[in-house]
DNA sequence: CGCGTTTGACCCGCGC
DNA sequence: GCGCGGGTCAAACGCG
């Protein structure tokens, strides 16, 4: 008889392990004791074969001390028996019974074979289940390893603009690329809130007019008749440097505007050149005075496809279902604006962030030749996932959840959070699973489109693309001129 | 009657 | 300076 090397399993693993198999509440003496001695070898390549056959009459016992699994699916539990027990504890011990043992891993029952044939199989059964699960655990680490240079990256990166105090001339230094970008005061760049107001004093007129009490039309007239006198700080500024970031969202949609969860008043509609579809302005009236406007309107080349833009920073909370949306366009915003920003490495590329924000890249793109920088993206290309007939059109809010779950209000508002304290925070799987599940229950019919939208998040260092065939081409790259 | 939409007029920036 | 195009205003209108 063998005297091999041997795994024992504490109870409690066994039963956590095969909860359908041996954790039973009439179990008696007997099982549990069998529990308690599962044996089977755990010769390892590196086990000499003498080892393995125990050229002394000890064995060696294996007791779980920790096991950990990603799945709480009893199916995978059992797949992964091996190959997530981590911190096994070895201790040798004698064999009372000289008996080999092993585990039926299709049964989870103790096996008292003694056969050399069981063994093997066991043994190579391991081996093959270990090799499968170092190479997950490379993957994984890949993964960690991506996201938290990323995360590396942008953290330094903000860390360098908050410290650097801002200096009017050092930043006519600046890149004119990277100006054009800009939508910064030179002296407040804390006042985070203010980072995406327009400078044009026709917006600094709207925003005063809702925001800084009640104005007669009549000053208001004057103000228009004189538009060479100041209205604020922001409009000290050149306009040549000054330029109001836009986030612009391209979706099919049959609907005439998206659900983005935000309360609108059309308040304006005009005809644009070179475009048949006229353009619909919108302004957020969810509260007195908010300064967000959107643009709706219809791609020339495919109508199926509405394109809208966001403009301004909501001075609000929003409900949960506008902070999806508010957040994906905070997160291309920061991206935007991050990238913009000089640096002790000189210019980020925005692009760069891009991708560094939007795992997969290739939904996000901004644009630098618009009279406004804007940031698009496209989810035009999901397959099927955004054609919906439906009366309203509602986006993916797992984009916004996970690339900025901090937000505290939305739009394209900055939180001082992100931008003046470096707390930009790694989307957290998590958060983006629950939010995707949150979505799915609720609109059952976006479930490949929030597939898509997770594996593109979560899923951009998946090499073999299996569960997202379709995700690579499910978002493309545009470059867009805001002015048309 | 209140609220939202429509629509023509107006303002402004930019290019020529 | 002029014209063009984008953007906004506000009176008129429609709807519940």
């Amino acid at each position: 008889m063998d005297k091999g090397w041997g795994l024992t399993l504490d109870s409690g693993s066994v039963s956590n392990l095969f909860p359908d198999k041996t954790s039973t509440s009439s179990s008696t003496k007997q099982q549990q004791q069998q529990r308690d001695m599962f044996q089977f070898p755990v010769c390892s390549s590196s086990t000499s074969k003498e080892d393995c056959h125990g050229t002394s009459d000890e064995n060696r016992r294996v007791s779980v001390d920790e096991v950990d699994f990603f799945s709480d699916d009893p199916v995978d539990k059992k797949k992964n028996t091996a190959l997530t027990v981590v911190n096994v504890k070895e201790e040798r011990f004698h064999s009372e019974s000289g008996l080999g043992s092993g585990l039926d891993f299709n049964t989870g029952l103790h096996l008292v074979t003694g056969s050399e044939e069981s063994w093997s199989f066991q043994r190579a059964q391991l081996q093959v289940e270990l090799k499968r699960m170092n190479a997950e655990n490379q993957k994984l680490k890949d993964m960690v390893s991506n996201v938290s240079n990323n995360y590396n990256a942008l953290q330094t990166h903000l860390a360098t603009l908050t410290q650097r105090p801002r200096n009017p001339a050092a930043d006519e230094e600046a890149n004119t690329a990277a100006r054009q970008f800009l939508d910064l005061r030179p002296s407040a760049m804390v006042e985070t809130d203010e980072l995406f107001r327009s400078s044009s004093q026709e917006t600094t007129r709207s925003v005063e007019k809702r925001t800084g009490g009640e104005e007669s039309p009549e000053s208001n007239k004057a103000r228009k008749l004189n538009p060479t006198k100041p209205i604020d700080q922001s409009s000290t500024e050149t306009a040549a440097t000054m330029r109001k970031a836009r986030v612009s969202v391209r979706a099919r949609s049959e609907a005439p505007t998206i659900s983005d969860g935000c309360q609108w008043r059309k308040y304006g509609q005009k005809m644009a050149k070179g475009n048949p579809c006229p353009r619909a302005y919108y302004r957020c009236t969810m509260a007195v005075g908010c300064p967000v406007r959107k643009q709706v309107q219809r791609c020339a080349e495919d109508r199926t496809i509405l394109i809208t833009t966001y403009e301004g920073n909501h001075n609000h909370p929003l409900p949960p279902a506008a902070m999806a949306m508010a957040s994906t366009t905070t997160a291309a915003a920061t991206m935007l604006l991050s990238g913009s920003m000089p640096s002790a490495d000189g210019i980020m590329s925005p692009n760069l962030l891009a991708r560094a924000m939007f795992p997969c890249s290739s939904m996000a793109t901004i644009s630098a030749s618009a009279p406004f920088p804007t940031v698009t993206l496209d989810l035009t290309h999901s397959p099927n996932a955004l054609q919906l007939q439906r009366p309203t059109t509602q986006l993916p809010q797992v984009f916004g959840q996970a690339l900025y779950n901090q937000s505290k209000f939305s739009g394209l508002q900055l939180s001082q959070d992100i931008v003046s304290s470096s707390q930009l925070q790694q989307p957290q799987l998590a958060d983006t699973v629950s939010a995707a599940t949150t979505a799915i229950a609720n609109d059952p019919s976006f479930t490949a489109a929030l597939a898509a939208a997770i594996t593109s998040i979560i899923g951009g260092a998946r090499p073999n693309g299996s569960s997202n065939a379709s995700n690579n081409n499910s978002n493309n790259v545009n470059t867009t001129n805001s002015r048309q």
